[in-house]
RNA sequence: CGGGGUGUCGUAUACCGGUAGUACGCAUGCUUUGGGAGCAUGUAGACUGGGUUCAAUUCCCAGCACCCCGACCA
């Protein structure tokens, strides 16, 4: 994409209003837009980020077995009332509305409820069984504090997956497969080194649940790390007896904040119970579903991102969260060949499916390179005099600076290395 | 939900009981072109409502919005 032609700006300022250095840079840069508090929408950059970071989880999804589907957003308040959770002090982060009849709905917070209701109408063997469910789908939850930028927001994509399995022990292959998939994703992210799989509580489901927590200073929780055992466990459950379990002693952990940026827990029958989810066994006995659920947000995702890996300068994108592989700056100025011969370039690239945001702005250089520094696209291409003199192109590398230069010829088969 | 704070051009800010200045941006022109250039001209602003006052953007009250700390986070 032309650089010219994207209808964001960079900004020098960041509003007044922003603390979150995620939420800062994102803006600055132009990714995203403020609506209200907890509320932002994304534009073109941070729709290609956003995008991206859905493509992998989708991936690792599907790879693991996941059918992928998506629910509605409005949601009757039936199946919430026969779990008890349509009551505002089991669920206090609601939005209620009502329909012109003056029926209640709700937007959905999460879609245990519905999509075990759903499920009930095709689940009827242990022919049926296993069978794993996933959507990316819009949640509503009315914090009563929105912060930390798109880290904590009221209305907010959740790549929610459901597990329905015959058993205990068919169930727990499924969990582990699934924290291995995580695993995979945050690595794909490039959150890998900072985020640790971490015991904690498992709320009103379980006693345990499994978090993914990201080291990371805006974080809002805290975990206690074993590093030598690669061991986390929340600061919720961390107690003599939970580490005594695990065969350590409280003084092996250090202490770190962290976000929570994926979470798996067990349901059992929970639902299924309730929703008289059951299925037939060979002997045609009816057998309540062993549930479980599994939840990333991308857009926490992406702040995490941010957050973790930016520096004084801007963001920094991992390669494959990048809005684009290569930012092709052409520092042409009046002269016409330079500008021809960046020109040139772009279709190279775009003709050989490498994705490019080109710089085509007739700015100075100094300009240019801040910008790019700020939107942080991993690899710089610049073309100038200086580089069509030398017949090669200078490639610097956002992450670390380090410059290579490359004859033309060599362009394609570098990138594509 | 408890506590605290802030609302001034698009953005960041200054000053002020007598109707607002700067920087960035944006527009036009000229010069400039490897790290946010220079000059000139122009553009654009006091959250809303009430009160006090001869006079309110400024002081007071309320509302709204936003921010921070805490609580909550299935």
């Amino acid at each position: 994409m032309k650089q010219s032609q994207l209808f964001t700006r960079t900004r020098k300022d960041a509003p007044k209003d922003e603390v979150s250095k995620n939420a800062q840079l994102l803006i600055r840069a132009g990714y995203i837009h403020k609506e209200m508090a907890g509320v932002y929408s994304y534009l073109p950059l941070g729709l290609r980020v956003f995008n991206n970071i859905i493509k992998i989880i989708r991936e690792e999804m599907n790879a693991i077995g996941g059918q992928e589907i998506t629910m509605t957003t409005l949601q009757s308040p039936k199946v919430w009332e026969q779990t008890g959770r349509w009551n505002d002090e089991v669920i206090d982060v609601w939005f209620k509305t009502a329909l012109k009849d003056g029926a209640e709905v709700g937007l959905g917070v999460t879609h245990e409820e519905p999509l075990t209701a759903l499920m009930t109408e095709y689940i009827q063997s242990h022919k049926d069984l296993p069978v794993y469910v996933y959507q990316f789908q819009t949640k509503f939850r009315n914090e009563t504090r929105a912060k930390s930028g798109i880290m904590r927001t009221r209305e907010f994509v959740m790549k929610d997956m459901y597990s329905f399995s015959k058993s205990q022990e068919e169930f727990k292959i499924f969990y582990e497969k699934c924290a291995a998939a995580y695993k995979t994703i945050f690595e794909r992210v490039g959150l890998g080194n900072h985020t640790f799989r971490t015991f904690a509580s498992g709320g009103s489901f379980s006693k345990f649940s499994d978090e993914f927590q990201t080291i990371c200073e805006a974080g809002e929780d805290t975990i206690y790390i074993h590093r030598a055992k690669n061991i986390a466990i929340n600061k919720e459950v961390y107690n003599e007896e939970t580490v005594k379990d695990l065969g350590v002693t409280m003084e092996e952990f250090d202490q770190a904040k962290a976000v929570e940026v994926g979470n798996i827990f067990p349901l059992g029958t929970r639902f299924s119970d309730v929703l008289d989810l059951n299925y037939k066994d060979e002997t045609g006995k009816a057998i309540p579903v062993v549930m479980g659920s599994y939840g990333i947000g991308p857009a926490r995702l992406m702040g995490t991102i941010v957050e973790v890996l930016s520096d004084e300068k801007g963001i920094v994108w991992p390669k494959e969260v990048a809005p684009f592989a290569v930012h092709l700056v052409s520092l042409a100025g009046d002269n016409v060949d330079v500008k021809k011969e960046a020109d040139r370039m772009y279709e190279l690239l775009t003709e050989n499916g490498i994705e490019a945001l080109y710089d085509d702005r007739d700015l100075r250089a100094g300009e240019k390179f801040a910008d790019s520094d700020l939107i942080g696209i991993p690899l710089r291409m610049i073309v100038s005099e200086k580089s069509m003199a030398a017949g090669n192109v200078e490639i610097i590398n956002r992450a670390d600076g380090s410059v290579q230069r490359i004859a033309e010829s060599k362009i394609i088969e570098f990138l594509k290395g």
